[in-house]
RNA sequence: AGGAGAGUCUCCUAGCAUAGUUAUGGAACUUCCCUUACGAGGAAGACUACGUCGGUUCAAAUCCGACCUCUCCUACCA
């Protein structure tokens, strides 16, 4: 007797995954082996950012990414998938400062705190990675905080530098006067003040007591304009073309110029452009290669270039507003909702931000852009059609990369300039990685002025300069040359990511690894999109219709989960389905209902009520049941025999066996060719029908009956044959649901195959000389069946109620094969007698049942008695 | 404001460069049957969609133009 093993009814996930999770590890069955056979592939993956929880847009893009990983082992590749983690980043300083409240000014602990932080966010989301099935190799995980790291980053600045590719210049950031310190957008908000707009008359030059008009909320910039701006379309002020104005209280002309960008709208569609008055006026000075005139300080008050030196910034407001109307310069004043730019989110500061030129690091990418589009075009893109977006961003680029952020919790830039002279002065090689901030400069005094006011930079590196060179830091670059020579130099390296890091993580990628190895990184990319909510907007809070994994993971499962993420069409954005329920009545409800509701009702009285139905993970679970299922029976007749393998012998096929295999042939090149393509919806839509409705509904029907036979040998092929074919589906299936296929291979079918894992399995390989002429004969025979059922459906006779009579009459050249199927047909249907002729032989059949049907297409007829 | 991608039935999705029967395939849905691998299964069914408006054409989801909506990007959140 074989070994009994129980098959609970139901598939219970969590354990299941608790298990595998566990397994896996214990047993290294996803290490990965340099030496190991087969050619390297290396997935560069995206490092999330550690806000300490993935969202569902992670685990659309990390699902797909695993699939890529499985897909690739199993087709024989040596694949290299490591996952690392993007620490640095503003979210991280202002939750430390929220958390422990402590200030980045106490810059030691601070960045102490930073790292603890960090380092139990990333715990987290390790969590969740395993929880998913995510088959990464955690031995080659990195963070860019660490020193290993940062090394690698600064090594590349400083060659960079040596190439004269990075250099420092003043550009204008925001600034807040009050706190004398740069502070990022994100830190800055608006309010709406009353304020007032002043209408100001500029002279033209050369006309005698000819004026145009601008209006502004800011006339304290006056003395910085360097340029007046009008719509190319605004017809008022047509004349005016290539004119040039006085700037009052200067001796200085400007040209006033067309720009479509001006707002005919506001105020007289006249705008005068102060080099950093806001982002518009940076734009301009760009384009138009505009002067910049500074005349504030960095504690907010005028400075040298103004003839208020000395006064506040209010104070220089007043006073120019009166000496400009002194010279009847002010044309009228109006009352105007003004919104001030703030500092609002990190400080209790709340003053006016101005935007105040500082010196910034900078990298050159403009003149590199054609090597980043080659670069591009080198590599196949999954679809092809986001490789526009790369292309129009590097024609567009008229910019350089500022690489500089005034934060502390990032990668420090690793040099040092001179005080005096503004000479940068590089470190050593050999002293990387380091903090210039703690760490003196190689040089006492600078080569070039000989000051000995020497500073280190403070500043440190935008995070894209963290993430731009992962193919390399996953490779070991600087750190173990043969390791790098085979995983990245002569590996085909893959980069998964979304279509709105193209421009920046893509982009910045291509550019630095070309230049520090000399070969573009990326063999292919496949592109994911966004994840929308139901209503295909984007998931926000403020929409209401955010759902996290922790709220549909532990209800679900990550096979259902991964099964939703491989419905999702490459490269474009992919919703959430769900839709309000009211659990009372278990019927729908309106969305405007909800809305209504939720702001009626308090949380929890809400939540008693209404509940979220996710549509797309009931289908995906009833498919898991269904597999399930298949799996148990054929698992219970398992019990019954002694089965020392699974092979096949082509000799001891049935004919139904053999169409099948011919069926599960075609389907296998076709769900190959869309996996080679990484198209996951149009495979799974092959993969699932495919199981459901022609294996387990028409396959396990017609070979049921044999299980049942008194006749040893036969029950054996039947089930050995269908074990076969199921093993193969379940190999495909281990590449989208890897939990439930691990349970299944462990429980059944590991005693057969020398493996410890079915995810150290081969893809599977197509069935050899399988016999077309007797797989026709088969869907014949499956045919007549499927017409039978029908039959007894019809007629509402319950599919396990035998029938006592049937005749089949078909053409001479039918009737053979209706012959050797005639068991199948006989006990599948169940069918008492079942009799056989040719048509011409109709006449003598004695006792004809009144039911008749006709089916030409099949060029038979039959006679039915119950 | 500009640049890019997208809009096909209740939901996903194919098709769209070389325009051509009745627009693909899934899920969900309804009715009946069944319940001995099946919180499953079987059979039938219907409804029925190319964002809007124009143009080119014998013929447009497909080509052209305008517009609308969504998403992403546009030098300090990733």
């Amino acid at each position: 007797m074989a070994q009994e093993t129980t098959y609970p009814k139901r598939y219970k996930f969590k354990e299941s995954q608790e298990k595998w999770i566990k397994y896996w590890k214990d047993e290294g069955i996803y290490k990965f082996d340099i030496n190991a056979k087969g050619e390297i592939f290396s997935i560069d993956t995206p490092p999330p950012f550690v806000s300490g929880t993935l969202h569902l847009g992670h685990i659309l893009n990390h699902s797909w990414i695993d699939f890529v990983a499985r897909y690739n082992k199993m087709k024989g590749r040596n694949v290299y998938f490591p996952q690392g983690y993007d620490c640095h980043g503003l979210p991280v300083e202002l939750a430390v400062e929220k958390k422990y409240g402590i200030s980045q000014h106490q810059r030691d602990e601070f960045l102490e705190k930073c790292i603890e932080w960090v380092e139990q966010n990333i715990n987290n989301m390790t969590k969740q990675y395993d929880d998913l099935g995510y088959s990464t190799d955690w031995d080659f995980t990195y963070r860019t905080m660490k020193d290993d790291y940062k090394f690698k980053i600064q090594w590349s600045l400083l060659y960079f530098y040596e190439k004269g590719w990075l250099y420092r210049e003043k550009f204008p950031t925001h600034f807040c006067v009050n706190c004398e310190t740069s502070v990022a957008k994100a830190e800055v908000g608006y309010y709406e003040e009353p304020g007032k707009l002043w209408y100001l008359k500029l002279p033209i030059v050369g006309r005698e007591d000819e004026y145009i008009t601008i209006a502004t909320t800011r006339p304290e910039y006056m003395e910085a304009c360097v340029g007046v701006f009008i719509h190319p379309n605004d017809e008022r002020y047509y004349h005016l073309s290539a004119a040039e104005v006085e700037i009052p209280m200067t001796d200085r002309t400007v040209r006033i110029e067309m720009d479509r960008n001006v707002d005919m709208n506001f105020g007289t569609g006249i705008v005068y452009c102060c080099t950093y008055g806001d982002e518009l006026d940076i734009k301009w000075k760009i384009n138009y290669d505009l002067d910049e005139i500074q005349i504030f300080t960095e504690d907010g008050h005028m400075n040298e270039n103004s003839i208020y030196q000395g006064m506040t910034i209010l104070e220089a407001r007043e006073q120019i507003l009166k000496d400009l109307d002194e010279r009847s310069l002010v044309e009228k004043i109006e009352d105007y909702e003004h919104r001030v730019v703030i500092h609002s989110e990190r400080s209790s500061c709340r003053k006016p931000i101005e935007y105040l030129p500082v010196y910034q690091w900078f990298i050159n990418v403009k003149d590199f852009t054609d090597e980043i589009i080659e670069s591009g075009n080198i590599m196949n893109w999954y679809p092809e059609k986001h490789k526009q977006r790369l292309i129009d961003w590097c024609e567009g680029v008229d910019w350089n990369w500022v690489i500089s952020r005034q934060r502390v919790f990032g990668t420090p830039i690793p040099f040092w300039y001179c005080k005096e002279c503004n000479e940068i002065i590089p470190p050593r090689v050999e002293d990387l990685p380091l903090d210039p901030v703690k760490t003196p400069p190689p040089v006492d005094k600078c080569p070039k002025c000989k000051s000995k006011n020497l500073l280190g930079e403070k500043d440190v590196c935008d995070c894209w300069i963290d993430s731009s060179i992962t193919p390399l830091a996953i490779a070991k670059w600087l750190e173990d040359d043969d390791f790098f020579e085979k995983t990245y130099m002569k590996a085909k390296v893959h980069r998964p990511q979304g279509y709105e890091i193209i421009r920046t993580w893509l982009f910045y990628t291509l550019f630095r690894c070309k230049k520090l190895t000399g070969k573009a990184p990326f063999y292919e990319t496949m592109i994911n999109g966004m994840v929308a909510g139901p209503d295909s907007r984007k998931m926000s809070k403020s929409f209401g219709n955010i759902v996290s994994p922790d709220e549909v993971m532990p209800e679900f499962g990550a096979d259902a989960i991964r099964q939703w993420a491989a419905m999702g069409s490459l490269g474009d954005d992919y919703p959430f389905e769900y839709t309000w329920i009211e659990l009372q009545t278990k019927q729908p409800v309106s969305e405007d209902k909800i809305k209504e509701e939720m702001e009626k009702l308090p949380e929890d009285k809400f939540n008693k009520k209404y509940r979220r139905r996710f549509e797309q993970l009931i289908g995906a679970s009833r498919f898991l049941t269904k597999i399930w299922n298949a799996y148990r029976f054929l698992g219970l007749n398992l019990n019954k025999f002694e089965i020392s393998d699974i092979n096949i012998d082509k000799n001891l096929l049935s004919v139904i066996d053999n169409y099948f295999y011919s069926e599960f042939n075609k389907n296998l090149e076709l769900i190959t060719k869309y996996f080679d393509e990484y198209n996951w919806h149009e495979a799974f839509t092959i993969v699932r029908p495919f199981f459901w409705n022609e294996i387990c509904d028409n396959y396990i029907e017609a070979i049921k009956y044999k299980f049942y036979l008194e006749e040893q040998e036969t029950r054996e092929w039947a089930l050995k044959n269908a074990l076969n074919l199921f093993y193969k589906m379940l190999t495909i299936f281990a590449i989208i649901m890897p939990f439930i296929s691990e349970e299944i291979y462990s429980n059944m079918y590991k005693k057969f195959k020398n493996l410890k894992s079915i995810h150290l399995e081969r893809w599977p390989t197509p069935y050899e000389n399988i016999s077309e002429e007797l797989a026709e004969k088969g869907k014949f025979g499956i045919d007549i069946i499927k017409i039978l059922r029908n039959y007894k459906s019809k007629h509402q006779i319950p599919l396990n109620q035998e029938i006592t009579r049937v005749i089949i009459l078909s053409d001479k050249n039918k009737h053979e094969i209706i012959n050797d199927l005639k068991e199948d047909i006989k006990n599948t249907i169940r069918i008492k007698n079942l009799e056989i002729y040719e048509k011409n032989q109709e006449d003598k059949i004695k006792d004809k049942p009144d039911s008749k049907e006709i089916i030409d297409e099949l060029g038979i007829i039959f006679y039915f008695s119950l």
